[in-house]
DNA sequence: GCAGAATAGTTTGACTTCTAACTATTTGCT
DNA sequence: AGCAAATAGTTAGAAGTCAAACTATTCTGC
């Protein structure tokens, strides 16, 4: 049924040429480029993980807090790490929680501090969605090398946009 | 201040290898610096657009209806167009109509359709803001040839993640 | 001609994200 | 010691996203 419809981003860069911005024209597609794979990847995962009432979101946390060395961390430092804003950190821990999944404890050397640990059903549910995971990662369909080039060119934009870090290749 | 913190997609990397994920971590990587790079370009983008009250998903709706023959679209072509799903267009045209950039008017050939229509307000509007938002795809870090190499891969991306177009190269 | 299927939008509800304002605790300076 | 500044989290509110259920209209096949 749906087929042969044009690209919505070549559309997209026809456009921008035929209003004389043809300068802009591949940074828009660019830009384009990457939020339509980002809806598409996040889409792809959520459903991944909707058998085990995860998502994407929560999944990272999860995920992050499993890898730590006692399967805990301050709040603030699950932001750092997957760079988002205190505030969604606490609504996501506070559904997380909710789920029994995660606890919060204060800390005791520093009263401000609020420490989220994976409880014995969070640890469970993580390291089962993280295999399920992986089959998908490992079946994304492009070449190593492609990869490579494709993940090393988003570190440049994110260099350039920047987020600075350390170091230089990632893979 | 902050400066040789490692990139949080390089940490990732390392911990697949270690657990004995090594052959999912170039997938994981590259859905993860989609994911940050998304991230930092919508945050650019937005802040660009602040001035004129717009967020880039209520740009894109003004910047499609500008591009399209009388200015006016019915809601399931927009939501096509821009790969959204209905419900968010509804609410995107609610507010956009709120704020008197757009009118809702139903078709009188299909009692279904909802035609949305630019308004003389909301044309000048996405007009000024596309000229500062091109300046800032022209402003983007990369050659034209990595660009084209980065929309390429995305593209097969996109293909083999099931968004399937005709048509070959967009550049 | 009419009943059921298909199509177009909207509503409701959940989740995620951010900004801004607020509370509580600790640190640092005098 | 004591007070201002910095730090850590939370709350409130707006926007954006999607899924599922619902209404209304049009199309289709008998």
């Amino acid at each position: 049924m749906s087929e042969a419809r044009p690209d919505p981003i070549a559309v997209a860069v026809d456009n921008w040429r035929q209003a004389g911005w043809g300068s802009a024209a591949a940074g828009m597609a660019l830009v384009t480029s990457v939020m339509r794979v980002q809806q598409l990847l996040v889409t792809q995962i959520d459903e991944r993980l909707r058998p085990y009432g995860l998502s994407f979101a929560r999944f990272e946390i999860l995920r992050l807090l499993a890898f730590s060395r006692h399967a805990a961390l301050p709040m603030g430092t699950v932001g750092r790490r997957l760079q988002v804003h205190p505030a969604s950190v606490t609504s996501a821990v506070d559904r997380l929680e909710r789920d029994e999944l995660v606890v919060r404890t204060r800390s005791v050397s520093d009263g401000r501090r609020v420490m989220v640990a994976l409880t014995p059903v969070g640890r469970s549910l993580v390291e089962r969605a993280t295999v399920d995971l992986n089959t998908y990662f490992e079946s994304i369909g492009m070449s190593d090398e492609q990869v490579e080039e494709v993940v090393e060119a988003l570190r440049h934009l994110r260099h350039s946009a920047g987020d600075i870090y350390a170091g230089e290749s990632v893979l």
